[in-house]
DNA sequence: TGCAATGTAAAACGAACGTTTTACATCTCC
DNA sequence: GGAGATGTAAAACGTTCGTTTTACATTGCA
């Protein structure tokens, strides 16, 4: 059961688009050039297959995030929505989708959003110079959704508003 | 085409908890108490009575935080997430597992979304007593969509990190 | 009394769902 | 050169999808 890049990359592409559940299996296989059998042999069913798609999001998702300041994290945030797009975060639609009951895809977002959570304090750890404050780490949490949902409708602004926001909490605990 | 409560509050309910794709029409008449018949005739379709739930969830949430104080507004938020439960914005959840290609849906959420941007904009300038700085509704945007969705992971521990976080910003601009 | 409206129950519609299977074509490597 | 793995193409699995239709019961009102 190997997944190759490629099926990942196109299961991402329509699961990110068009949602887990309106995405079907011959879709998948027809924009991952493979038969369905042959895709099954990789993936084991499609559960397994999103939840390998949420894998690998998350490591590219931390890999651009990985960075030592508040500030350096938003602009890497305005990064992301502006080449992925604004459609919310795929872990909590994906979640969302199938009320929580496909134990392989809120395994995943679980997984994800502990490493999100970690992430964000140790990014606050670097950038004071001391542990934070664990609701400073919860309010760049929230600003880090915050910034990922608003664009939606917002647009990169959402991202901007979020980052001077943080600016000002993080000043404030400087001080 | 006249739609009852009972068949909306069912629809929203389920459309809630298992989403708007994951939902079938028997499921729907079963818990609406109705057949199939009836319910076309009330609704439509499906896409019409997601978007009559929306409106109503609309109206709904609206009415909650028609309040005249940032913390106010923090704390309607905190009363519906408990209530509700913390499963993410139904209109942006909506939208995603539709892709956006449903217009009576995607619709429903922009005109949602338009109305809430309002709404923030409208509580700031009372609380303030002036009409705010367009950046800062945009920060107080982001930090309710925020604690929705960080909510979802946090509990309402999220909604507590954007009422402290709301506080700051709003007392500095009234500095 | 009887018509028109409104409801239910249930079958049927064609299409699409995720998954498995059948049959056949290429390759790799001893 | 033949076995074994690995692939494709395509049909078939039974189920479910959203929607429509058929047949029949109930009700309100003239």
């Amino acid at each position: 059961m190997t997944l190759t890049p490629d099926l990942v990359d196109a299961a991402e592409r329509l699961f990110d688009r068009q949602g887990y559940m309106a995405t079907g299996m011959d879709q998948l296989t027809r924009a991952a050039g493979m038969s369905s059998r042959t895709l099954y042999k990789h993936a084991g069913s499609k559960a397994q297959l999103m939840a390998a798609v949420l894998a690998e999001r998350d490591r590219r998702f931390l890999d651009r995030i990985d960075v030592s300041s508040v500030e350096a994290l938003f602009v890497a945030l305005d990064d992301w929505i502006r080449a992925e797009g604004a459609r919310g975060c795929l872990f909590l639609r994906s979640r969302a989708e199938t009320g929580g009951t496909v134990p392989e895809i809120a395994d995943a977002v679980a997984a994800h959003k502990t490493a999100l959570r970690q992430r964000v304090t140790t990014i606050l750890a670097a950038d004071l110079g001391a542990a934070p404050d664990p609701l400073l780490a919860d309010q760049l949490l929230v600003l880090v959704e915050g910034a990922t949902h608003a664009a939606v409708t917002l647009g990169p602004e959402a991202v901007a508003a979020a980052r001077s926001a943080a600016a000002v909490l993080v000043a404030q605990a400087r001080a």
